[in-house]
DNA sequence: CTGAAAGCGCTAACAC
DNA sequence: GTGTTAGCGCTTTCAG
């Protein structure tokens, strides 16, 4: 009932030619009669024919494919990444091989990475958090793996091709804001620190504050759970209120516990911006229907996919011989902040 | 300086044995002398080799790979049904191959397949939203497809497998618990009625008000933009306001529009939910965190994923001639109403 | 301009 | 138990 998959073989004998003749006149090489050509061409077309892409990797040794590494799919970030990835690599030929790890696992890498391997890809994109001891396997796997390997949003790594958002930088920009806005007693929720990320935002705001020689004690910090759970945010609002209660203005390392933040400060009757500053972190889209609308960092998580992409095709590339500048180790890319209400002190 | 890709000859080679005893032993057949097997597979790890998965599919015509076709991967919803079909497909063995289509496009459709089926897939997702035209290729398309295929969230087809979620049902529900609130004079912002999703919700809105004999008219319908965006949703409430000024409740097609509306209430000083109840869809986890807290039906995105992968892989054994059961046409799931503070009325 | 031969890395079918 | 022979569908020499 299903019709069967059409080979070279058949288009060569129904077109009276050679099969090769065929694939010359598939991949546009010159030499070949035009006549010949339409004539193969209008059986392609009768036949329906599809040349296969696996016979043909199997022999150039190149598949056109990039594996990609990724845990949780559902939240915007990593979706978004894998978007700008998506994008970036159809616009370049290249299809997407899938593969979710569990939960940032460090166990299971190795099977991951030959699953990738043993399907051939081109090169692998790691988009995996970067967590506790969950990269330490790099340095090793590294000089096995056959090849090119960029990692996302990690901390850079001295043998490894690495490609982020310049976290630091951001907090900066946010604790710096709250200062220019008048606030000068500013709490940080931060991530789990066992997160790169979470720690580099954290840094940021530390060293905003001792820089501009204002208070930074334990006090006015809380450390959320490993899933970054709002209900964890809630919980360290309730406690720097205890802990810090002369708090003016708080980061929240992620816009989702912010989100937590603004609807514990509304059930208590807190005034934002004028009693408290918010900023978030991260920039996902909905922030700007907060209320009130809050000032975030945005990542451009889709850039980012794209810039991996590129970076990786040029490694490939270099690897075949068909490239030959020396490719960035290490990419950082700017965030940008977003100004909003929960932010702006009308009063300074 | 990276290291060559080891074949399976280079093993034989190196355990002197030959390449099909290397092969018979990678696949656990029996009928190998246990210490050959134990030699060979000394040398499998010692030379870190992977086999090729693309030379076995080649002869096996077999991938164990799965075509997804997908749309914007940067909204929730998709997001969550590809983590389910990522999750379920590596639970089976099998990878992903993502292909992204631009916006629901209808011309585009054969490079697509054609990518899909000549990397030979072993079948096909398709998770593109049932827009306007763009599924009528499927009845001529269909024949000439080799491998089988699933439909996401469409319209059932009687040529087609397909599988989704009821929106009929879920609106149904939605502005029935309106009513058993005592709400009386429920509007409803839509989705774009091209959608096919946004016809079944206000279908089953309109319906379930018909069928209780209360009003219906056009004042209490506004469609948004064919973005679902939020800016047209407010734009919508204020219409609404207008048109329909006794309203006394809001069933809103999507939980990102309903932010909006909750926004604009707010900023009204519209009480939520005393003077208007407001009911959400699709029950992204954020809507417990509005203020207030929203009434959401929740579709069981990353459970749609699997499910149309388990049917998938039914459909491959099958065509395989591994599986000889009846796979189900048309598969439909049931959506979830999470009653939420926005919705309820203390005073009734 | 076109065809014949070889082989990418692997497995299925037979020999021994 | 193990090796040999073929061939999956295609591209790449190299002849003609």
């Amino acid at each position: 009932m299903k019709p069967r998959r059409v080979t070279m073989r058949v288009v060569a004998d129904e077109a009276g030619v050679s099969v090769q003749t065929v694939s010359r006149v598939l991949n546009n090489h010159p030499d070949v009669a035009t006549a010949t050509a339409e004539r193969v061409r209008a059986v392609v077309e009768r036949l329906n024919y599809t040349p296969n892409a696996v016979a043909r990797s199997l022999i150039q040794q190149r598949s056109y494919t990039i594996g990609v590494a990724t845990d949780v799919l559902e939240s915007s970030g990593p979706a978004r990444i894998l978007a700008g990835i998506a994008y970036e690599a159809e616009k370049n030929g290249y299809c997407l091989l899938i593969n979710r790890i569990s939960e940032a696992d460090t166990v299971h890498v190795d099977p991951l990475l030959q699953t990738m391997v043993s399907r051939q890809v081109d090169g692998i994109i790691w988009a995996v958090p970067d967590i506790a001891e969950n990269h330490h396997w790099v340095a090793d796997t590294l000089k096995q793996l056959t090849v090119p390997i960029v990692f996302l949003t990690v901390s850079a790594q001295p043998t490894a091709y690495t490609i982020s958002i310049d976290n630091y930088l951001g907090a900066r920009m946010a604790t710096q804001h709250l200062m220019d806005q008048g606030y000068r007693r500013i709490a940080h929720i931060s991530g789990p620190l066992d997160w790169w990320e979470a720690r580099e935002r954290k840094r940021g705001w530390e060293d905003t504050l001792r820089n501009a020689g204002l208070a930074c004690d334990d006090c006015q910090l809380f450390e959320s759970d490993e899933r970054w759970s709002v209900e964890s945010a809630e919980k360290g609002f309730y406690h720097l209120l205890e802990t810090f209660p002369q708090m003016d203005a708080v980061f929240v390392s992620s816009d989702q516990m912010a989100m937590g933040v603004l609807k514990i400060a509304s059930a208590k009757g807190i005034r934002i911006p004028d009693e408290l500053g918010v900023v978030g972190y991260d920039g996902i889209p909905d922030t700007a229907y907060f209320c009130p609308p809050l000032t975030t960092v945005n990542h451009n998580h889709v850039n980012l996919g794209s810039c991996a992409v590129d970076q990786l095709i040029q490694l490939i590339d270099q690897e075949k011989g068909e490239y030959r500048m020396k490719v960035k180790q290490s990419v950082v890319l700017v965030p940008e902040l977003v100004i909003r209400k929960s932010s702006i002190r009308e009063s300074n």
